[in-house]
DNA sequence: GAGTAAACGGAACCTGTCTCCGATATCAAG
DNA sequence: CTTGATATCGGAGACAGGTTCCGTTTACTC
C-alpha cells in the first residue's frame, strides 16, 4: 500500500561487501549466479512465502546446492540480501516523516504502518523474524540494528513532545509490532495492522 | 504468576473419549501407557519447550515411537492433551472474574492476565500456537473455540458499559494477544505483559 | 489354557537444511 | 592461444525432525 520498493530485483550486487576494500575481484560467474540467486529467491519468496525450501530456489536459479550456500551461507543470509533495500528504505523514511508530519506522533504512526505493511505483504516474513532457530539471530539483528535506532529517534521526539508514555523503548515496540504481524495472511479473520494501531494507540499518554 | 494449575500431572484420563459412549474398553496397559506419555510430554516441555522431539518424549516415557502416535496422532494432539484442563481453567475463570470484578473492563484486562501468564510459562507455546503447520490447526482452534466465545463475553460487556471501543472482535484481540506473547522467553528485552498491556489500554474509547 | 484383537516398538520413510569434495570454469601470464 | 592456478560449481549424502508401517507381544475372554 504504502510502497517501500517493488518486489524482484537485484539489491546489494557488489556495493558494500568488504567494508569497501580495494579488491572488487570477484570472478564474472560468481557476480552473475549471485544475482540470479537474488532474483530467483525474490521470486520463490513470492511464489511460495519466505519458508520456502532452499532447493527450490536453487532450481529455480538453475545452479546447486553448493552455490547457493557459497553466497549465503545460511537460509537467513539469502533472507536479508533480497530485502536488504527495502529494510533500508524504511529506515531512511524515517527522519523524513519526523521532518515532514505535523507532529511526532503522526510521524511514529506512519513510520510503524510503512514497517507493517513491508512485513505483512512478504508471506512469513514476520514469523521468520521471530523463529527461535538461532540461525536467524542475524536476521533478526538486522532488522534491529537498522531500525531501532530510527524508532528510538521518533519515539523520543513524541516522548519530548509530551505525546506518549515514555516507559517503552523502541526495541520493545519494534518487537511487539512485529509480533503482531505474523500470520496476518491466511487469516482473513485477523487484520494485523488494526491491532497495531490499537498498540500505539496504548502508547499515547493515559491522560 | 496468577496460576493455571501447576504442570505435569494426568489430566484427560479417560473421560471425555468417544462422547459418552458406553464402552470404556480400553486395555489396561494402553491407559497406563497414556497417563504415562502425559506425565513425560509435560516433564519434557517444562525442560526443552513445546517444541521437543517427540523421540525424546517417546524416550522419556519409555515407548516406542508407534504407542505415542497410537494415542496422540500427531503433535499437536499430545500439546493439545498435556495443556486442555489448563486451556479448561482458563475459561472457566472468564465467567467468575466478570462476576467478581468492579467493572467489565477490569474483569477483561485480568483475565488477558491470565491467559497471557498462561502462554508465557510455557515456553514456546504461543510460537506453536501461530505455527502456519497444517497439523497445529487443531491446536489453534482447540484454543480458539474454546476461549473465544469467553473473550466474546467480557468484550461484549466491557462494550455495553461503554468502556471500550466496539470495533474489535474477541478473535481478533486473542490471535494479537498470542502473537505478543511470542518469543516472551529467552528475551530479557521484551516483556510481552507491558505490550499486552498497551494493547489493552489502545482498547479503551478514544473518548 | 488357548485364541484373538488390541497395543507395542522401532526401523524405515519423508521432507527440509546444510556439508563435502570431485568436476568445471575463469582469468592472467607466457 | 595455451596453460596452469585457483575460485566456483553441482549435487550426493549426512543429519534432524515428524510420521507410518507392520511383525511381535500382551491383555482380556471363553
Amino acid at each position: 500500500m504504502s510502497g517501500l520498493g517493488s518486489e524482484g530485483n537485484g539489491a546489494v550486487k557488489d556495493g558494500d561487501e568488504g567494508a569497501g576494500r580495494a579488491a572488487r575481484s570477484k570472478r564474472a560467474d560468481a557476480r552473475r549466479n549471485e544475482e540470479t540467486l537474488l532474483d530467483a529467491a525474490a521470486a520463490v519468496f513470492v511464489a511460495s512465502g519466505v519458508e520456502a525450501p532452499v532447493r527450490d530456489i536453487a532450481a529455480k536459479a538453475g545452479v546447486g546446492m553448493g552455490t547457493i550456500y557459497r553466497h549465503f551461507p545460511t537460509r537467513a543470509d539469502l533472507i536479508i540480501a533480497v530485502y536488504r533495500h527495502q529494510i533500508e528504505a524504511c529506515a531512511e523514511a524515517g527522519p523524513a516523516l519526523l521532518a515532514s508530519c505535523p507532529t511526532p506522533h503522526a510521524a511514529l504512526g506512519r513510520w510503524i504502518n510503512l514497517f507493517v505493511d513491508f512485513l505483512v505483504t512478504k508471506h512469513g516474513l514476520a514469523s521468520v523474524l521471530r523463529s527461535d532457530d538461532a540461525s536467524f539471530e542475524t536476521l533478526h539483528s538486522c532488522f534491529i540494528d537498522r531500525l531501532v535506532p530510527v524508532c528510538t529517534e521518533l519515539l523520543e521526539a513524541a516522548t519530548a513532545a509530551g505525546e506518549i508514555r515514555s516507559d517503552v523503548d523502541a526495541y520493545e515496540l519494534m518487537r511487539g509490532v512485529g509480533n503482531l504481524c505474523i500470520g496476518a495472511d491466511h487469516d482473513a479473520r485477523y487484520d494485523a495492522r488494526r491491532m497495531v494501531e490499537l498498540l500505539v494507540a496504548g502508547l499515547g499518554r493515559p491522560r
